[in-house]
DNA sequence: GATAAACTGTACACACTTGTTCGAGTTAGA
DNA sequence: TCTAACTCGAACAAGTGTGTACAGTTTATC
């Protein structure tokens, strides 16, 4: 699902706000709002101080034009870091969390996985720019699925118990940005890290 | 033990290479290095981007004076990096390594938590100016040490086998960052996290 | 006590980034 | 076809950070 930013204010060049157009936008600024939008989330993946220069370059569109279409790199940024969470919890809703939890987790991981890799550094960028709470906040859902799953894991047995839930969200999110570092520096494949986390945070968790 | 840069340019207000003085650095100069290395790495501890200005405050020196010792930022974070790598592989030293691999990795972990919790996200500010192959090159010893470890403890069939031990010093590295971090949050205590630490850590690894 | 080493605040130059303005050209959609 | 929406490079202003120069002050050591 494609979410568009809700341009609020006029911008420079006489475009106005959306409340005050006869018509919805032109399909040119709704490809160029994506360019930047998926231009912005994989240059700030791998580098979250990239410029507001670097990210318009990718995204093939002049820095006036991305002015035209996000207020402040804040701003561009707030919404990449609410589209990357939104698709994480879109994602893992899909995901079958039902029957034996250590199955089902095996399923979350597989698809958080590919999610990490793909965000990396996002979370980096995020944080400098947004305030803490809202940090925290937008990462309460994708947060809450994992935590629901490890406490019924808990519960039947089959997941330790002796350590605090909570720290067991954070071993599970550092072995998924472990590995996609490992990927970055060549140590696994791509290919290879969803079998290597599996097994790692199976072996971390386990009863 | 303390290292001291190697001053192998004249700075601007005359003060001469080491080689052309006929006496030692003065003591305050001594000191104030101390103080410049010991501000710099707790501050990019928890802000890789914070600013010569920012370090030489925090050191208690007025900035002149720090680029009267380091000729860059970038020379005084890779003085920094390099001290914490060797103040790692120091500490790594006396600890006994010998006996049941299970029992070693446990001190091991017992002593690289603390280092990890100290130098935090120094890693970070040095990939940033420094080249990959020299930071990769000063983390060797560490890694080494521990990969005989692993490898000790997988050759006695106590450790698991069935995946890369290149894979496993990763795990091992994100879940001592994982636990620095829940600290910084709140989640846990740094009492506490030694204890977490060593649990996780071996319910990953084991056989 | 003398003197060189060391320190310091101020100022400057340069580079980079963010954000804004302008005027001209292009494009999409009615 | 017409026109408003949209794009864009150039220029500007302001701020931040890095690194250098200067001249005066302070400190340590012989």
């Amino acid at each position: 699902m494609v979410t568009t930013p809700a341009q609020t204010t006029e911008t420079t060049h006489g475009a106005t706000a959306d409340g005050g157009r006869d018509r919805a936008k032109r399909a040119d600024a709704v490809r160029n709002v994506e360019a930047i939008l998926a231009a912005a989330t994989r240059v700030l993946a791998t580098d979250p101080d990239a410029s507001i220069n670097e990210i318009a370059k990718a995204a093939g569109v002049g820095r006036v034009t991305l002015y035209g279409h996000f207020d402040s790199r804040a701003t561009l940024v707030r919404e990449v870091v609410d589209r990357a969470i939104a698709q994480t919890d879109e994602a893992l809703a899909t995901v079958d969390l039902d029957g034996d939890p250590r199955e089902a987790l095996g399923r979350l991981l597989e698809a958080t996985w590919h999610l990490t890799h793909r965000f990396g550094a996002l979370v980096v960028a995020g944080s400098q720019v947004l305030p803490p709470e809202e940090m925290s906040r937008a990462h309460e859902g994708p947060a809450q699925r994992v935590r629901g799953l490890l406490e019924r894991g808990r519960a039947a047995g089959e997941l330790r118990d002796d350590m605090p839930v909570d720290w067991q969200v954070s071993v599970l999110q550092a072995i998924l940005h472990g590995a996609s570092a490992a990927v970055h520096r060549g140590e696994i494949t791509a290919d290879e890290a969803p079998a290597l986390v599996r097994a790692t945070t199976l072996g971390a968790l386990s009863a």
